[in-house]
DNA sequence: TCGAACTTGCAACGGGGTTGCAGAATATTT
DNA sequence: AAATATTCTGCAACCCCGTTGCAAGTTCGA
């Protein structure tokens, strides 16, 4: 509870109902989630334009992350190491076919590799599509 | 000319001008391609849902592949290997953050990702954003 | 407790993508 | 070469995603 009060606070943002119930999803569901899924889980108590500001604004201040998905876009929570400066995400993201939930392998990190002459890489984005542990 | 015949009939698809013109444009382009951008292109001559359409149905058929991106899917040619029935994609995208084309560098493989016990792979989507040597 | 600064809800909008249907084009059969 | 079956296209309409402007409400520091 005053958890989620501190991570807004170190953030620089204010203690809204909203912030508090979004961030507290994304901590209970674990997984990556989309607007839509917040929509149906907060959606009779806020706008769905709020719910969109709401994770512009987690972008941007690197309480989350974008996670790509060949069906639209996803977000999940950073690790505690990024913020409105520095972003580092260079962990892989499984897609299970079956149950559909996208989810962060935080201790996996992308493999090195070795690009053409020319290129100069910046991030990283690797997601993996399959079927979960959960999903056998 | 023929060439673009010849490919729609190998995948058992009617000639019709739309599909020549949007094969042609990824040809000719060699970079992932958004709807936006093949409307752009072709959109005075043939319906946006036709457009879709022939993206649609190029996918199906292993024409073509959807390449993931944050902001928006883009698709690109599939090599030749891929079919209707099995399609082979392990290969990487690079996206320029200064000129924002999307390329596939085909011969360049993602690296083997050692997963934990219990996940079965099976597509993988490796997308790195950064600086393409066009743009120093 | 007051006021400045920020946040929210509402309405409206634009773009992305899909569907149904009637008419047009393509392929196939004779 | 003509007729038929099949497929494709254009149009209209629609829904969903995401954004913007503005007025009213809320937060927080002085």
């Amino acid at each position: 509870m005053d958890q989620l009060r501190e991570t807004l606070k170190v953030h620089h943002l204010r203690t809204t109902t909203c912030r508090e119930d979004v961030l507290s999803t994304f901590i209970n569901r674990k997984n990556a989630l989309s607007h839509g899924d917040l929509e149906g889980e907060l959606g009779e108590n806020y706008d769905r334009v709020t719910i969109y500001r709401t994770l512009k604004t987690f972008l941007e201040k690197g309480i989350i992350h974008k996670v790509l998905d060949d069906e639209g876009l996803r977000y999940a929570l950073c690790s505690h190491s990024c913020s409105e400066e520095k972003h580092q995400h260079d962990h892989i993201h499984f897609k299970c076919s079956s149950c559909g939930e996208t989810n962060c392998l935080e201790n996996l990190h992308i493999p090195a590799v070795q690009l053409p002459e020319g290129y100069h890489p910046e991030h990283f984005n690797l997601l993996i599509q399959g079927v979960c542990p959960k999903c056998k």
